[in-house]
DNA sequence: TATTCCAATTTGTCATACAACATATAACTA
DNA sequence: TAGTTATATGTTGTATGACAAATTGGAATA
């Protein structure tokens, strides 16, 4: 029977709210990142628990990637990389795909993209504008069998862009999208046949300078515009690819 | 000294090892959701490992939220909630903000929610439009001191916009972005007088009523600048905030 | 001074025991 | 019989002690 009181103290084990503990003293700053924790046994005599819950506490503060352990040496918090956010969305992503995530990948590419591209061409420094143009030559050399490399090219293409943008929001809530980027292009490539690659490469090489161009020139709506027609020819590739 | 060489087995620990297979098998959906995983004494045989190992293994997947733990009963593998994500994301924002976060917040609301408006009147059923109704009807009797309850009732009503879009990416990366729209929210009414508060109300009553005339409408511009305008507007009300 | 070696510290794993909780079965009561 | 209450069993939670493996820093050595 459900009652219409809420739980208090809703983690009742040592292990979470050791957790919790430790947890709300890094996020106050209490400990900086790379800072040593206390050992697993000052730690035991400061909550007054086993071992073992403290180990299952650091655990679990490990798997969400707050604090880093090394054997022999003892547990660091995390100089915090995004890594372990973007894992925990492309595992939701990955989990609950009923089929429709490429598709929806494409779409929210179309959605955010332009915007994005206009507002790096408003915002970008001049050394951005050199890592793009590097990019550039990156896969014009690119060998064009190379697929799965210019792959990774092609994603750091769009994820300087998101950069170019100066707002890190923007730039991590894109990055999930970009690290599916290869499922799409599997799947294009993958009933085709292999004489298709080099036209594909091409014609990605001649949008991606469109594009750079148009932020070079800081112009946002030509940059918009030549991001929204990269993509719009990536999802004809995709359907076409479907047949 | 760094070479060049990748580790191999990357996690050396047991309890990593463990923690990646039984993660493997959750992907491989060998065990679905709402299932039951082996009993701790079961896994220690199949791995040939001790207790500790697979409860610290069985702890990392709780914490990134792939299962649930009943004591007495068993390690459920979770119906996957998105929670565990988003509030990865957030952390990951919280503790890498520099200051920047809330103007990120608004910016990215301006590039995104036009776009993801346009869509929705393409896209949204007469169901959606339905809970949109009502959550204007809510908004129209909260109590105008009730702030909290106004800014509830706020997101609930970009996400449905973002829901309606019928696209799983979009209304899951947008979610960490409303999530932190108390915190602007905040801000604004922290310096001022409340007798701006049931204008505020109102303001934001009427550029919902115009965003969702047009998605009614199924006028993907008009929803698009309507958005847009409700956003500059907000942006103003928080530089005004700054004074 | 620079290197090697060793001892202390710290985390990793194992084993055992018991407490707390959940569940299914059996016993009991109306 | 139906419903409730004990009871037994299985499962997870916590504690303790022991040893292995890795790191660290200082002592011994060249």
């Amino acid at each position: 029977m459900d009652t219409p009181f809420q739980k208090i103290g809703s983690d009742k084990l040592l292990s979470g709210k050791i957790e919790e503990s430790i947890e709300v003293a890094i996020r106050k700053k209490q400990y900086k990142a790379g800072e040593k924790l206390p050992t697993e046994g000052q730690l035991c005599k400061l909550f007054g628990v086993s071992r073992t819950v403290v180990r299952e506490a650091l655990r679990k503060l490990s798997a969400r990637g707050l604090v880093v352990i090394k054997q022999g040496s003892g547990a660091y918090v995390n100089e915090l990389s995004s890594e372990s956010a973007i894992d925990s969305i492309n595992l939701f992503l990955e989990l609950t795909d009923d089929g429709s995530l490429i598709f929806d990948i494409i779409r929210a590419r179309q959605l955010f993209e332009p915007e994005i591209a206009g507002q790096a061409a408003l915002n970008r420094t001049a050394a951005e504008l050199d890592d793009l143009a590097e990019n550039l030559a990156a896969l014009k050399a690119s060998p064009s069998e190379d697929i799965e490399g210019q792959t990774v090219i092609d994603i750091r293409f769009h994820s300087l862009i998101a950069k170019a943008t100066h707002n890190n929001v923007v730039a991590l809530l894109m990055r999930p999208i970009f690290e599916n980027m290869p499922k799409v292009k599997r799947s294009i490539f993958a009933k085709n046949k292999l004489d298709v690659v080099p036209h594909d490469q091409n014609m990605v090489l001649k949008f991606h300078e469109e594009i750079f161009q148009a932020i070079k020139n800081a112009d946002p709506r030509e940059a918009s515009h030549a991001m929204l027609a990269h993509l719009k020819y990536t999802e004809k590739n995709f359907m076409d690819s479907l047949k």
